[in-house]
DNA sequence: TAAAAATACTCCATAGGTATTTTAT
DNA sequence: ATAAAATACCTATGGAGTATTTTTA
């Protein structure tokens, strides 16, 4: 008995929209019992009629009439979450950490901090220390993407979100040579 | 792979409010690793790191920040959008929809509309034609519940909303002699 | 060492599908 | 007779819990 989902009501307003069932299935790429299902889940946890069943014409009344207005609403604003996130996974506005520590990263880091500041100026670049072990590789598959012109977001996903980078989730925070 | 729920964004808020996993299981009366397979969910499925995990600690990190302000937004929405069900649900607004045609209802009905318009205004009330048999139960029924001053709704909720009135649902519009 | 979060796993609710029946045009 | 919604039934995904391990302060 779970709360309404975001789906009963993206479901209800098409309902409404198309002023039948099997539409809203086809355009929802879900099966017509599963719209019904929604719809009466809808009314069963309100204790309301939602809809007019009148033949093979379905018509909102009473309360009904109202909700596809906010389900548009509630789904803009999802959207609007939703993008933000995005956003700051395209890498155009964000935090990256990097974890070193070997020296011997110093050789690597340089140019790729310079590609990744140029190409994303939104970035907040934080380098920390680690130990060497892991880390060293995926500085530089690192690099290599942002040679090949590829977004830091591609990276991420290829790794999974976590740990960012292997290895260095817990390193300290040390010092920035390159700012 | 679902979509996130509205209760992943709440969760969120809640973690990002009180700073806390643990916390914001107590608070939301779930386990505290249902808060995390949420956090984590809302996470892998966007290929984003929402929270930093400095060792007791949680905040918010890149797109994080903006979530908790969008899950307010979102959960104001739905609010919005449930209490204006439940108005209608209250009787304040909405429509009753009444099956009859048995000449013996007439001798029922005009006393119990009376005293549904009287307390309930704004009700949309519309008679229709149908059979008798489990109607005239049903206006009993509606009846005593006018007259003991309970509202529309914990009838609606008694029988189920649908059918609103058993047997009825499919009956012709016929006259309203009462108007 | 104590706390908090992450994992591992198990289970159950339920969302969704297929097949069928009912209803109305 | 046909088309659409409701119903019955089933399956499987995944959400949530308990128990345990890992981690850090």
């Amino acid at each position: 008995m779970g709360r309404p989902s975001l789906d009963h009501f993206q479901t209800f307003a098409h309902v409404i929209d198309l002023g039948s069932f099997s539409t809203a299935a086809q355009r929802l790429e879900i099966s017509q019992p599963g719209v019904s299902l929604q719809v009466r889940q809808l009314e069963r946890r309100h204790g309301i009629r939602l809809i007019e069943r009148v033949g093979r014409r379905v018509t909102a009344i009473a309360a009904g009439e109202e909700l596809p207005d906010y389900a548009r609403r509630i789904d803009g604003v999802v959207m609007d979450a939703l993008d933000a996130m995005t956003r700051h996974s395209k890498g155009t506005v964000g935090r990256v950490r990097l974890g070193t520590g070997a020296t011997a990263c110093i050789y690597f880091l340089p140019p790729i901090l310079r590609s990744l500041r140029s190409g994303f100026p939104g970035l907040d670049i934080v380098v920390t220390a680690g130990n060497t072990s892991a880390i060293l590789k995926s500085i530089l598959s690192l690099g290599k993407l942002c040679q090949s012109r590829n977004t830091v977001s591609s990276f991420e996903r290829a790794q999974g979100p976590r740990p960012f980078i292997p290895g260095a989730s817990q390193c300290e925070v040390g010092h920035d040579p390159f700012s």
